[in-house]
RNA sequence: GUCCCCAUCGUCUAGAGGCCUAGGACUCCACUCUUUCAAGGUGGCAACACGGGUUCAAAUCCCGUUGGGGACACCA
């Protein structure tokens, strides 16, 4: 068996939104599940359309999604003189011919089609029409001869057989009237070009299959299988696009969404292996399979994705997050002093399980930094009345003769306390919570304690004195 | 409009004629744990779009209707 090959084909024209990033993760898994190749290609010959920022947003949205692709990438652009080539064989062997129509005619033409209830497309009233004809000084395009007659059947791996009237699809143009050549002959020349043997991508390409096929045909060259995969919508089921809610993986990536989590998501959205519901990769590449792929379109769930993120986040090393937060907080805060690096790399293992994203992981750190005095939140403030305030003050002085500042000790130490004032613990626990992080919900009270440090909680206490 | 594709809880999905009183996950609700908030555990609400067939038997097969989506460029 020769060697599986796929390919991700984007065009440069924004970033890689998440129905880019699913089309790539899919390929991706089906080449390594397969021991195949993996390659990248960039369609940037739409050239005032494409931008270097663009190209460089996917490829970096590709590398932090981990999907590593092999070979160096193709630059569609650099590879127009093959293009010109394949489509002047085509007009040499009487396959494609010349088209004189201008712009307005082919308009006009359109608008009759559909009044007439027809598909719009071109009538192909150049293609058998002598050269001669031609309007003078005018320059043609160059038309592929498609087949008249029959159908064109597309044994798609993840739609079925799909068949396709050929008078449903009309003479495309090969080369423009400048002689640039266009996306349909570009994808079948490089598609045979880079050897490749299994196409997987959107579902709104399922027709150009059926060109594309044509197209081979003709070249004389053998077709590589294809899978059209249900696009993603948004949350209102319409397709998702750059103005319409998607937005690029950089943004989720900033967020604070773990790749594995990503990846693991956007599996789901339209692939299964029965209940199966945290994959992780090795899994994912041992399972794939075109076959599993569901053939309805999907919404995105942020909920979902979100819920998968917290499950990530809790299988990921403290480390690594920490360092994470610290890029965050000193982003937004300047840099940290030691003394705040340590606190957060201990404080995060007590704030993982509270948060669903890096950024609110990093929120939810913020007060374990934060300057005194601290400024209360409304909750907060309300806890640290006359009362509550006259309570901290006495547990601070209770607190001030501890020895032993780690979290059992203090624990001891307060719920002794409390029993002494014959209060609840939670009664006591609360506006030292408020005190100590400005809020009445952090981790466990006397972690909060034993991170700080004791210094800093006493003063923090001894702030809210009266 | 024409062509193509799709159709199970609100969402993602399992289901390839009897295992379905339709399963899992997210969301939501309750309970539990508990110093708060989460996480965890337990339980609950919630779906086969509709109409015809085929069959002893249909969520599963066929046809139609309806609904949704996509494609109809000298863009990719």
């Amino acid at each position: 068996m020769s060697e599986i090959v796929t390919r991700f084909a984007p065009s440069p024209t924004g970033f890689l939104h998440i129905g880019g990033a699913r089309t790539a993760l899919f390929n991706w898994l089906y080449a390594r599940h397969h021991g195949g190749c993996f390659r990248l290609r960039i369609e940037d010959t739409d050239r005032v359309r494409s931008t270097d920022a663009a190209k460089q947003a996917i490829l970096e949205g590709l590398v932090w999604l981990g999907l590593n692709w092999d070979d160096d990438p193709v630059y569609q652009s650099q590879r127009s003189e093959r293009h010109t080539e394949a489509a002047q064989r085509l007009l040499s062997e009487g396959r494609a011919y010349q088209c004189y129509c201008t712009p307005e005619e082919l308009a006009e033409m359109r608008a009759q089609a559909k009044t007439a209830g027809r598909s719009a497309r071109y009538d192909g009233r150049w293609r058998d029409r002598d050269s001669s004809d031609a309007p003078a000084g005018a320059k043609p395009t160059i038309r592929f001869k498609a087949p008249k007659g029959g159908e064109t059947v597309v044994d798609d791996k993840v739609q079925g057989l799909v068949r396709i009237a050929n008078s449903e699809l009309d003479d495309m143009v090969l080369l423009r009237a400048d002689g640039t050549p266009t996306y349909t002959i570009a994808v079948v020349v490089d598609d045979h070009d880079m050897g490749v043997t299994q196409v997987i991508r959107g579902d709104d390409h399922l027709v150009n299959a059926a060109r594309q096929q044509q197209l081979f045909h003709a070249l004389g060259w053998p077709a590589p299988s294809y899978a059209h995969i249900p696009l993603i919508h948004g949350s209102d089921g319409a397709k998702l696009s750059k103005r319409h809610g998607a937005l690029g993986v950089e943004a989720y990536r900033e967020a604070g969404i773990l790749p594995a989590a990503l990846r693991n998501y956007l599996l789901r959205l339209g692939w299964s292996h029965g209940d199966d519901e945290i994959i992780s990769t090795e899994q994912a590449i041992s399972w794939f399979d075109l076959d599993s792929v569901g053939r309805g379109a999907a919404r995105f769930d942020r909920e979902k994705l979100l819920s998968l993120n917290g499950h990530y986040m809790r299988e990921s090393d403290p480390g690594f997050l920490a360092d994470m937060v610290m890029d965050r907080l000193e982003k937004s805060q300047g840099t940290l002093g030691s003394i705040a690096r340590d606190r957060v790399r201990r404080a995060i293992p007590g704030l993982i399980a509270r948060s669903k994203d890096i950024s609110e992981l990093a929120d939810k750190s913020a007060f374990y930094v934060a300057e005194r005095p601290l400024v209360p939140d409304g909750k907060a403030a309300r806890l640290l009345d006359d009362s509550g305030r006259k309570l901290v003050t006495l547990l601070a002085v209770y607190l001030d003769k501890l020895d032993d500042w780690q979290p059992a000790a203090l624990e001891n130490a307060v719920r002794t306390f409390a029993e002494r004032e014959e209060m609840k613990l939670g009664a006591v626990a609360q506006p030292l919570r408020a005190a100590l992080t400005g809020s009445t919900a952090s981790p466990g009270i006397f972690e909060v304690l034993a991170v700080l440090g004791r210094d800093e909680s006493l003063a923090r206490m001894g702030d809210v004195k009266i």
